[in-house]
DNA sequence: GAGTTTGAAACT
DNA sequence: CAGTTTCAAACTC
């Protein structure tokens, strides 16, 4: 958090720069966005969440005189590049291809990341470095919205610098004219990456058009692609950087996915004959390599980087959403809590761990095909598993003796008292307009004090 | 721990 | 798109 704040501070303090910074929550609409920041026109800002500051393994050379400034602690990884000398010869594609850009970046930002892959000398190597997902990272996201956010949690943010002077800045932004940056890489050619102003948002439904790279073509826009884990992103990115078009691979480079991400709680895995590539790994399909794994022959890890990044696109080929979470809350307006696709169970009732609904907690819905299911509100046999059975799995974690655990407060008529609350607010920000930062925040605020009452009940019955 | 059951993913 | 096969997890004994 103290990076956060310092960030914004410093962006306040520079008054030029349209950066802001945000929490792991951000961490995949920051990757989409290849974060850009115009500062005096002079150079760009350019940070990839996962890709180690320079000296760490990425080494950036060319126009970049600046290259791999890191200007924050060790969980924001930052570049500074800066536009190719006035004099310097464009490389082939970049203006011929400036109004078809290749790779659209999400609606947020103002840029094109355009596909350079026609001037077929773009390579990416040794952009070593791992994931986090703690700690914020550094971000073009709309600062109005960070501003909000920030202003939150840093009020002492909020004096001098109010939303609109970051709008401003956005708009100055917004109105500088196409900005084409060369980020150049000295070992094994330049990479180029191509960034032109988008003077029109993105419809939500828009796709990404890459005729040189299915697997973006394939990438619905949205909120869809943004729960993509960061593992996923980062090979996305990665692909989307580097342009053969065949294998949207290089073979040379090294993972940006060893994973941070969920090392601690990950469920090892026993694979045997998928070798982890495949969805029937659900570290895999989590977007987890492997690590203190049972698996057998396992490429799921940082030696076989090629085979692993050809298996998502395989899958991202064959379904685009195939790395977004199956429980409701990648797609804008989906309902957290449901299963998004929705399962098809046979003979399990929905009442046992095979069941996905059963599995992840929640209760079969209208999207289920599943037969005989008794996983529904007013099953008596899930309510019997849900509240007496020693043996059901539901709940078996959170049971704990009534006298000794004050979690017993915790009943299924509060916990949909507070769902009702929280989708009360959810209505009423939808009602009012409010954006989506605006209506998190104020989700997370009345979750804020439905905590407040349970623990004040619990303390009142523990007391008494 | 071995064998069986189950349903998602992959394949045809 | 439906039917079949493969796969790994969940479950049972």
């Amino acid at each position: 958090m103290s990076c956060l704040k310092e960030q914004n501070q410093r962006s306040l303090d520079n008054g030029s720069e349209t950066s802001a910074v945000y929490s792991s929550e951000n961490y995949v609409r920051h990757l989409r966005t290849l974060d850009v920041n115009i500062d005096s026109g002079d150079h760009t800002d350019f940070s990839v969440p996962g890709v180690m500051p320079h000296g760490s393994g990425g080494e950036w050379s060319g126009y970049s005189r600046e290259a791999g400034s890191s200007r924050m602690d060790h969980h924001c990884t930052n570049y500074r590049f800066y536009p190719p000398p006035h004099d310097a010869e464009p490389s082939l594609p970049q203006y011929q291809f400036a109004t078809h850009g290749d790779f659209v970046l999400p609606q947020s930002s103002p840029f094109h990341l355009m596909n350079p892959s026609l001037a077929n000398n773009s390579h990416l190597s040794s952009l070593g470095g791992q994931w986090s997902s703690e700690g914020p990272v550094h971000s073009n996201m709309l600062s109005g919205e960070i501003y909000d956010a920030v202003a939150s949690i840093c009020p002492d943010s909020k004096d001098d610098h109010g939303p609109e002077s970051y709008r401003k800045q956005e708009t100055m932004a917004e109105l500088m004219p196409q900005n084409q940056m060369d980020i150049s890489q000295s070992a094994n050619g330049p990479l180029t990456v191509y960034l032109q102003h988008l003077d029109h948002q993105l419809g939500e439904n828009a796709t990404l058009l890459s005729p040189t790279c299915p697997l973006l073509a394939c990438l619905p826009l949205g909120p869809t692609t943004a729960s993509f884990p960061p593992t996923i992103w980062s090979s996305l990115v990665l692909l989307a950087l580097d342009t053969a078009t065949t294998t949207c691979l290089h073979p040379t480079f090294h993972s940006l996915s060893g994973s941070l991400w969920d090392s601690k709680s990950k469920k090892p895995c026993n694979c045997t004959k998928s070798q982890c590539l495949k969805l029937y790994c659900d570290c895999f399909a989590n977007g987890d390599v492997c690590s203190n794994c049972n698996c057998i022959n396992c490429c799921n890890n940082n030696e076989h980087e090629s085979e692993r990044y050809k298996a998502i696109k395989i899958c991202l080929d064959r379904n685009p959403e195939a790395f977004r979470p199956k429980i409701g809350n990648g797609k804008l307006g989906e309902i957290k809590g449901r299963h998004n696709k929705g399962c098809n169970c046979k003979r399990s009732g929905c009442l046992k761990n095979y069941c996905e609904c059963y599995e992840a907690k929640i209760m079969c819905s209208s999207t289920c095909k599943c037969v005989g299911c008794r996983n529904y509100e007013d099953s008596p046999e899930r309510k019997t598993m849900v509240w007496d059975s020693p043996d059901t799995t539901f709940y078996k974690k959170a049971k704990c003796d009534k006298d000794k655990c004050p979690l017993s407060c915790i009943t299924l008529d509060v916990v949909e008292a507070t769902c009702g609350c929280l989708l009360a607010q959810a209505e009423e920000a939808e009602k009012e307009g409010y954006t989506l930062c605006q209506a998190e925040k104020m989700i997370l605020e009345e979750f804020g004090q439905c905590l407040t009452q349970i623990v004040r009940s619990i303390f009142k019955s523990t007391s008494s």
